[in-house]
RNA sequence: CGGGACGUGGCGCAGUUUGGUAGCGCGCAGCGUUCGGGACGCUGAGGUCGUGGGUUCAAAUCCCGCCGUCCCGACCA
């Protein structure tokens, strides 16, 4: 391509609004434009990199025996009713309707479809499968973000393995869970692979990958000495043991004023350490409320919270504090479960056992003391709920838990049979018996992909693409693309790197020489050859690397072959 | 949804406090000089000031409604 004929359009100054830098770099260098909250036009720049990672993950997925097809995005409503995901998805999943008033929906993953398509086999002879796609999902986000991190409208690649039996989806998880290291190595990412939460998705266990980025918004946790490593909506630590004493009588106090666990823990640190103390927040779950208990020092995880109750993605909130007064009869800060009897209340597990705890008294300004859990309180159900913090210590070896922050570029879960039971796909056995179908899924963002390489691989001059991914793997920045002599060097350089099999890009633009260098290191091309009169003269053409701009100089003679050659050798990206 | 900010040529912004004929930089077009790290001169094109209403002799500017976008909090590939 002729860069004086492409449609480029770089900017000098970069949109003022956005945090990340990924999204400033791909809107400044030409990749992407945004047409609304969350809606993202894939310029040529942009297309290029997307079907190259699309190209990455499609090779990778047939590696493994993935068998492409390609499913609607838009469905009857009644399909998702029927899986029970058009509540539970709740306000993420777009809803429509068509002109003779049928609902409808938008997909944001497909295992209902995939699930009815399941409907087809028969035989425990046709499994196992693997089917994907790379398709476009929306997602009705409630705050779009960051670019191409969070977006309403996206491609997945979306992939469903079927098996007869449990030790068969084991089997087609790990496969994918290879695949997906390959495909996020290929890349040039570093992503992690840590234990997740099922969430919406449903299903028995589920492990993402998360690359670290501070742009990113997950956030998770790594042991410094074991491999235990996981998303904090599922990550769990040891506590150090606490001396609570001997168990004494439940006594209320009066606590005017105090109104926070810090305030009550400096008003009596004899007896209210925030350790000693029980967290009661108050919750409105899928229209229930729900006291929740955590110790003092704890933070609630809700993810950990929704997992636990089975509640709606957006199922919960916290009450209002109408609400709180009216179920408990005082205002936060001085709630309490000692005598709640008529409403759930769920526990975290590190309230367990414990005595001579301090809580509210439901009543303002009023605390007990000498709380015992077990004794005093009516827990409807116990549950790990809180939320582990940076440093604590590792479940299995005791080792220190590192938190940190990322971008999640892939998740894949063991889903089991809930789809293929809800779409009726049924295999027989050897001895004849049905058995439903059981399912994993499996996805990866591309565009998501995108934004989290550049977060990964960038400088102050712009985007450092890898081989693998760059839109243009080799860029020919002509000096003086006027003078006769250079021009025709340069030409015969782009025809014979296009013969070499190169994805090459001449800068043939009227510019100044700054000019041409800037951009072609803003758009992160990973090579690029310098011909100018100079170079011509001496036969002698420059090699600029776009890693570290590190430079070099080669025979024109041999350009193309040493060049060609080591691109090649770049490619696979591993 | 709660909190904050913004909306003015393609991009980045000033102008709004104190109403009076819409400006700057970049980019773009033409000509000329330049040309190995974001050149310069001259000439020129390009704007319903997000939108609807109101106040006023007069509204980018004041008032009200709506829409949109971004950022901070609760959610996902």
């Amino acid at each position: 391509m002729r860069w004086s004929e492409a449609f480029i359009p770089t900017l000098r100054e970069a949109p003022a609004d956005s945090e990340a830098v990924s999204h400033k770099l791909l809107v400044r260098g030409g990749f992407i434009r945004q047409l609304a909250a969350g809606s993202y036009t894939m310029l040529p720049l942009g297309q290029r990199v997307r079907l190259k990672i699309g190209e990455i993950v499609r090779e990778e997925m047939n590696a493994i025996g993935g068998q492409e097809l390609m499913l609607p995005t838009l469905h009857p409503a009644e399909i998702w009713r029927k899986s029970g995901r058009y509540e539970l998805m709740g306000e993420n999943l777009f809803k429509l309707h068509d002109r003779k008033g049928a609902d409808l929906v938008l997909g944001m993953t497909e295992e209902e479809i995939f699930g009815m398509l399941a409907s087809e086999l028969f035989s425990y002879k046709q499994l196992p499968q693997i089917w994907y796609q790379m398709h476009v999902k929306f997602r009705d986000e409630p705050r779009p973000k960051s670019g191409l991190l969070r977006v309403r409208e996206f491609t997945m690649k979306d992939s469903y393995t079927l098996d007869i039996d449990a030790p068969g989806l084991d089997r087609g998880f790990d496969k994918h869970h290879d695949a997906y290291v390959r495909i996020f190595a290929r890349m040039g990412l570093e992503a992690i692979d840590v234990e997740a939460s099922s969430g919406a998705m449903g299903g028995s266990e589920s492990i993402e990958f998360i690359q670290r980025s501070e742009a990113g918004e997950d956030w998770a946790v790594t042991c410094e000495t074991c491999d235990y490593r996981a998303n904090v909506e599922r990550a769990v630590s040891a506590l150090d043991p606490i001396d609570d004493g001997e168990p004494t009588e439940l006594e209320r106090f009066p606590t005017p004023g105090l109104r926070t666990i810090k305030a009550l823990a400096e008003a009596h640190p004899d007896i209210a350490a925030p350790d000693r103390q029980i967290k009661s927040l108050v919750y409105m779950v899928d229209g229930e409320p729900i006291v929740v208990l955590l110790r003092g020092d704890h933070d609630l995880q809700e993810q950990k919270l929704l997992d636990s109750t089975g509640a709606p993605e957006d199922g919960a909130r916290p009450a209002q504090p109408e609400e709180i007064r009216e179920l408990l009869g005082a205002d936060p800060g001085s709630l309490g479960a000692v005598g709640v009897s008529d409403v759930k209340v769920v526990a975290d597990r590190a309230l367990q056992g414990r005595v001579n705890m301090t809580t509210g008294a439901n009543e303002d300004d009023w605390h007990y003391k000498g709380v015992d859990v077990a004794r005093d309180i009516d827990v409807t159900t116990w549950a790990d709920l809180r939320q582990v913090t940076d440093g604590e210590s590792c479940v299995k070896d005791g080792g220190s838990l590192e938190l940190w922050k990322g971008i999640e570029v892939g998740h894949i879960f063991k889903l089991g049979t809930q789809y293929s039971e809800a779409f009726g796909a049924f295999v027989q056995d050897e001895g004849g018996t049905s058995h439903p179908i059981i399912m994993g899924s499996y996805g990866i963002g591309l565009e998501r992909g995108m934004a989290a390489v550049v977060e990964a691989s960038h400088d102050d001059g712009g985007i450092v693409w890898p081989v693998s991914v760059a839109p243009y793997e080799l860029v020919i920045t002509v000096i003086r693309p006027d003078d006769q002599n250079t021009m025709a060097t340069a030409n015969r350089l782009y025809d014979d790197f296009d013969s070499a099999g190169v994805d090459v890009l001449l800068d043939d633009r009227e510019e100044r020489p700054g000019v041409k260098f800037a951009d072609s290191e803003l758009i992160g091309i990973p090579y690029r050859v310098t011909v100018g009169p100079k170079g011509v003269d001496s036969g002698m053409a420059e090699i600029t690397e776009r890693k570290g701009l590190v430079r070099s100089e080669l025979a024109f003679d041999d350009v193309v072959e040493t060049l060609a050659e080591r691109i090649e050798g770049a490619r696979f990206g591993i």
